[in-house]
DNA sequence: GTGAAAGCGCTAACAG
DNA sequence: CTGTTAGCGCTTTCAC
């Protein structure tokens, strides 16, 4: 019917002054039990709804938490966000998302739009922006926290997955299952996780021994298309230098793999071994079901919330790092002596 | 450093008044050009963000889509937001997504929470929300669209797949290729979409002169779980009373269905033919390949923008209802006569 | 072409 | 305990 009620009317029905309806409304002990409860009973009558911009406005602040993220499509995404949504609820937090299709000018551009909503807090999933960047965040006085890359600055905090002991796990792993040749599918190469987990793919390849060849990492973008090419490639190299193993960025382009693989007529794992990362949902119930090393998302998404309310709250805030485990499953061969 | 610059600092520093430059930042003709360009360049310059809070607040709406979902971590939803999510950017909207895991009061409540944020407009997809809802709707100014469910009032639009049809449509594809036991594994009870391909899995059953048993629907939620059990309900079953055929209310648990069933050593579509329903992306690549109709995911997000933009320039707006195709892939057999 | 003033809905001093 | 006042940052009459 009318437009929505404000402060003011309920105010001059219950004929009192606005400032104690505000009071009434929230609670405050500064206001007679009787009245209160009047004033709330009638708020409710009306259907009252604050008017979150103008509390914000006052407030200079909304108990909101902006999220930047560069897809909502992905698996490994979803369930971060799921961990995040679970975790701000709880604390009576709101989110505004926003996300960037992996365009790190985008990206800026949002952290400033959702700076003009007063968003209380920042988190950025799997970041694309470098450098300028830094700039920027060093005018903010809100707290940012970025989750999968990492940024320094004052009120700026990381919580992320140890990527480089995860692609150590993961190649450590095809190691002792006695391969020798093990491919890299790689990830978008802007990003921070990828170039962790191939430094720990490296790593471990080192450490048995083995040299780093530059002509065994495959680009990829870490997507299912990504996953179907790689096989192609595989199956074009010449016999003694196909790999006998691949470790793939992450789970999606993992399960791209396989699927090709299937079509094509190539046994996984009897005809080679793959390795994904991440521990999506659907990597249960692939065929064969991935061996991969799990991302601990959903503590991710949680984290990054407990850590933004803790910054807000002026205690200390340290980075975090999660180490996820290895999930055996049938992907992967042991190779004969 | 300091603050974020507001527009009277700018006003300060340039010698003008707030008004002047709340002008020129508009473009206004009404302000000089020479004045116009000089207060942009320093805006710029200052890192002037304007506060969306208050201008949100002045102007009683402002450039952000309210979106609500049951869940973000649901591959169709992701799907969804997708095509929503580049629509709105593109239209220069930006979007407050609030998820309510498939709780209808939590529904409510972030209806109310958005609109107290002055979006501009709501989109709600699989709303869960009944009866009560209505009342709700009609005391509400602002355009609302629905994404699969169906809801009427003043300001209310619906966009939505034809699920009757899609139902119908994935039946009757069983039925031609010779199916007669044929199940169907349900979904979320509440939602509008169940009820509806439901009642297509019923026509299309009606029409071929089978009689509908309620025995051969299955309870589950969607989930990659329920098509699990839904296999182990149909390994239990007496032989002859056994479907030759799943019909499944999405892709999701019709995936889980296929996993399950080769971790059992029963053959898909030897032994069983398997329907899905919304042609996710992993659909494409389980083995088999999984056979489905098609959601227009994609589209139903970007149309639900396009609908919510059109109301808000008061422009006529109509129901939109969108068929899928049958996607014929591996997962149903032909059955002999 | 530019400035002064009012007000969006709310909260937070400051009085009484 | 309650009312009055001011002001958050912005847009928008209405004057000049």
């Amino acid at each position: 019917m009318s437009q929505r009620p404000s402060i003011k009317d309920i105010a001059r029905i219950a004929g009192v002054a606005p400032s104690t309806v505000s009071r009434a409304l929230a609670d405050s002990p500064r206001v007679s039990l009787a009245t209160r409860e009047r004033i709330q009973a009638l708020a409710r009558e009306l259907d009252y709804t604050p008017s979150l911009a103008a509390r914000s406005l006052v407030m200079g602040s909304s108990p909101v938490i902006g999220v930047i993220s560069p897809t909502l499509s992905d698996p490994y995404i979803a369930s971060v966000m799921k961990g995040l949504e679970e975790a701000s609820h709880q604390a009576g937090y709101q989110r505004l998302v926003a996300s960037t299709q992996g365009d790190a000018e985008r990206e800026i551009e949002m952290v400033r739009m959702l700076l003009g909503h007063n968003v209380g807090g920042l988190i950025i999933l799997s970041s694309r922006a470098q450098g300028a960047y830094q700039e920027l965040l060093a005018q903010i006085s809100e707290p940012i926290v970025f989750v999968n890359a990492l940024h320094t600055g004052e009120h700026v905090y990381n919580v992320a997955t140890d990527n480089e002991h995860g692609g150590w796990l993961a190649t450590q792993h095809l190691l002792t299952q006695g391969h020798r040749r093990i491919a890299y599918l790689a990830g978008p190469t802007r990003g921070r996780s990828y170039v962790a987990r191939a430094a720990g793919y490296r790593r471990a390849l080192e450490e048995a021994g083995l040299s780093f060849e530059r002509q065994l990492v495959i680009p990829g973008d870490g997507s299912i298309r990504a996953g179907r090419e790689a096989l192609h490639w595989w199956l074009n190299q010449p016999d003694e230098q196909r790999p006998t193993a691949f470790f793939c960025y992450n789970d999606l382009s993992a399960l791209g793999l396989l699927s090709e693989a299937h079509q094509q007529g190539v046994n996984i794992p009897d005809d080679l071994s793959v390795m994904g990362f991440d521990n999506v949902p659907m990597a249960k119930i692939s065929i064969p079901p991935l061996t991969t090393v799990e991302q601990r998302t959903h503590e991710l998404g949680r984290l990054a919330v407990v850590s933004l309310l803790t910054a807000l709250e002026n205690k200390p805030v340290t980075d975090i790092f999660l180490r996820g485990e290895l999930i055996v499953r049938a992907s992967v061969k042991r190779m004969e002596e």
